[in-house]
DNA sequence: GCTTTACGGAAAGCCTGCTTGACACGAGGG
DNA sequence: CCCTCGTGTCAAGCAGGCTTTCCGTAAAGC
């Protein structure tokens, strides 16, 4: 699944450790969602749209790959 | 996770089954997010909230439970 | 009574989300 | 040179999402 995590957190000037930190996840967490390894629950979905004022749906192209 | 499935689903006029046809799950998956025994992923979720004609943050309520 | 529809839930199994711990690499600074 | 920082990735393990199959129950219609 295509998300922006990786190009909010750059523009937000944030480490993948620093991001992670933030929301209580895992650094590779972080990391394996922006490489698209695996998606991120609902949960932690809603944080990260949360954190970077945005809406699911805006972060996350549900309809890709 | 609470979420408003259930009262939409009903407002629609629809049984567990005729809206788990609809999205590709199982009756079993509707009735355990219904029921609050599971949640759903990121992916059904957004099916779930565009299927309303509802936002993601509309339709689940990540802060309870 | 019998059948159908709708719902709740259990069991087993598969795959995925997330964890910790570890290793490797490149870029930059002293 | 070395050290640190940021990143990518692997392995093992646990929890949770989802499936199929199955059983129980209650309501509604004939």
């Amino acid at each position: 699944m295509r998300s922006a995590v990786r190009e909010l957190r750059q523009a937000n000037g944030l480490s993948q450790e620093a991001l992670a930190r933030a929301l209580g996840v895992s650094r590779q967490t972080i990391n394996a969602i922006e490489t698209g390894r695996y998606d991120p629950s609902l949960r932690l979905a809603v944080h990260l749209a949360r954190h970077f004022g945005r809406t699911v749906e805006e972060m996350f192209d549900v309809d890709t790959e």
